[in-house]
DNA sequence: AATATAATGATTACGCCA
DNA sequence: TGGCGTAATCATTATATT
């Protein structure tokens, strides 16, 4: 047997390579039915791949991807990347299908300047209107020295077609000293992306604009003619902008102009959410297409969360030390009574709810009833069980929970993070359940850290243990203020130990609940500190995660609904920072 | 009274195949 | 393209136990 353990307990740390030949062995194969080398794949490559803890069935995924099999598949990736179709289509065919890494790179070298004019490879001439736009913008250009203040401005601008909250909306983050030119192109770089990006269901956004659709050449495909319903797609495999040291990392992306810091933000939620809910989330939060990201490829277990933010997406770097990529890794001691049959690597995500201890019984029952290999029956019954309840083996047949100590570790939280407090272990199961995966959510903070060597200031949203408060420590950025707002006073002790615990120099302030934050206390908190430089925040899910039966109703739902609380709140974050930078 | 346990489906997405 | 099976999922609440 593969796993039946002959190597003693001296490993900590499981090599990898060396303890799984047998499955290093099935990948060649794979590899070679497939005929990579055909297709260009170097054993490098793949060893590389191996080396990361891809299993067979997603390089198996990625290759077909990659081959041209299904080609609207290689497309849609980008397109939900974000990248304008043309570009995509243009840079496929001049790189071919197979090497997704180039397109990417063509991709974002057209992008290093993101959805700016000169670069787009839209027709502005291809109609009267776009003539007439380009002569407008040409003479407002060179008039715009005239223009006394804003409000000639504002109204040049909805002369021109834009509506007065587009307007405002422009020149309240351009500020004052921009032409009219630049205001144009602000709003209708916003308008494209948002178009190309999401779709809009809000009445009061479809009401027709400046003729942006008209604009679009004849070009793009007419079974997609760019109107309301592009629903958000999950990417597959499900790893955002890229993971580290991976081929195909995405390090540019278009960000809509309205959605630029600062503050930068960062908003989380579950990626499995009912139809429509990220769409929504996504045009209130300035129309960024979210990043969908699995930690399974960070860590070993899965959380398929859904990020938008508007953090620069390049020199990513991953906490050190990165953690333990498999279920052995992670927990070696569970290899001693790992079944030969249960091929998990991976865990599924950390819910809330538990397995029984009726559940351990009757597997290790149905075990007990066979003398060494259990028939087929009795091994999908107990597989699927374990998937469902996330069990991990602890014994001889005996198939566990996990406990808090092992979801800490797992999702990069100290040891003993939840201890704190006089948290009893429901309390200690549930904030875990709600929690960050700490490595993963460090990963895309790591960019603020060359942005701000003396530190930041951080306004933390729906705080819970303090996910984010532990990226940024592991991260070594130091914290100058952290507003918390977290209505738990169990969670709220938790963070406010680990404060203490790591001896932070920034000051913690903690707040309860976000509804009852109103607007002139923020400004009054930003005026005192000198602003927030970070807006973090995941908004409940209770409404939302699949595994509620009795209401996920969505965004309208109790708990969820708080997602306009985050909204409202970095609205006037947002406001308030640029009146203050003025 | 506080805490631990156990019962309670539906909504998505995706791969397969006709 | 569409039907069908597989799979996963930051949960809630009534009931049992201490």
């Amino acid at each position: 047997m593969a796993h039946d353990s002959s190597s003693s307990d001296s490993d900590y740390y499981v090599d990898w390579n060396s303890d799984d030949d047998m499955e290093i062995d099935n990948l060649i194969q794979t590899k070679k039915s497939l005929e990579l080398v055909q297709r260009g794949f170097s054993d490098e490559m793949f060893a590389t791949l191996v080396d990361m803890g891809f299993s067979i069935d997603m390089i198996a995924r990625a290759i077909k991807e990659t081959a041209g099999s299904s080609k609207s598949n290689t497309i849609d990736h980008f397109l939900g990347m974000g990248f304008d179709e043309e570009k995509v289509i243009k840079a496929i065919q001049e790189h071919g299908e197979e090497n997704m890494v180039q397109i990417a790179n063509a991709l974002a070298d057209a992008e290093k300047q993101p959805v700016v004019k000169e670069e787009d490879d839209i027709d502005w001439s291809s109609s009267d209107d776009e003539i007439n736009y380009s002569n407008m913008l040409v003479s407002d250009d060179e008039d715009s020295n005239s223009f006394p203040g804003n409000n000639n401005k504002l109204r040049s601008l909805v002369k021109m077609g834009f509506s007065e909250l587009e307007a405002s909306l422009a020149v309240q983050r351009c500020g004052d000293n921009v032409s009219i030119a630049e205001l144009t192109d602000f709003i209708c770089a916003a308008q494209m992306a948002r178009e190309s990006s999401e779709f809009i269901t809000d009445p009061e956004e479809q009401k027709p604009r400046h003729d942006v659709k008209k604009m679009r050449s004849e070009s793009k495909r007419e079974s997609m003619p760019y109107t309301d319903d592009v629903p958000v797609s999950l990417p597959n495999p499900m790893i955002g902008f890229g993971i580290p040291n991976c081929p195909g990392l995405i390090t540019h992306r278009p960000l809509p102009y309205l959605a630029r810091g600062p503050p930068y933000f960062y908003y989380e939620n579950v990626a499995l959410a009912p139809k429509g809910v990220w769409e929504t989330m996504s045009r209130r939060l300035f129309d960024i297409a979210p990043e969908f990201m699995d930690s399974k490829y960070i860590c070993a277990a899965a959380r398929k969360r859904g990020y938008i933010h508007n953090l620069p997406i390049s020199n990513r770097f991953q906490l050190q030390p990165p953690p333990k990529f498999t279920i052995h890794e992670a927990f070696p001691l569970t290899k001693k009574w790992w079944p030969s049959w249960d091929k998990r690597t991976k865990l599924n995500c950390i819910v809330t709810s538990k397995a029984s201890a009726e559940t351990t019984k009757k597997i290790r029952l149905a075990l007990e009833a066979h003398n060494g290999e259990p028939p087929l029956s009795t091994q999908r019954h107990v597989i699927s069980q374990c998937k469902k309840w996330n069990l991990v083996w602890v014994g001889r047949n005996r198939a566990a929970p996990l406990e808090p100590d092992e979801m800490e570790n797992l999702l990069g939280f100290p040891r003993n993070h939840t201890r704190g407090g006089g948290v009893n272990r429901i309390e200690r199961y549930k904030s875990l359940a709600n929690a960050f995966q700490v490595d993963t959510v460090a990963y895309h903070l790591s960019v603020l850290k060359p942005m701000f060597p003396t530190g930041l200031n951080v306004l933390s949203l729906f705080s819970g243990i303090g996910g984010g408060e532990v990226a940024l420590h592991r991260l070594q950025i130091p914290m100058k203020i952290v507003v918390s707002l977290e209505i738990s006073e169990v969670s709220r002790n938790i963070l406010k130990d680990f404060w203490k615990q790591t001896n932070q120099k920034g000051l913690l302030i903690e707040f309860e609940d976000v509804e009852h934050l109103s607007n002139q206390q923020i400004e009054e908190l930003m005026e005192a500190f000198g602003g927030f430089d970070l807006v973090i925040g995941g908004s409940p899910c209770n409404n939302i995660s699949g595994l509620n039966r009795v209401s996920r109703s969505g965004l309208v739902g109790e708990q969820s609904a708080l997602f306009f609380e985050y909204c409202r709140i970095l609205d006037v974050v947002r406001e308030k920072t640029a009146r203050m930078r003025r």
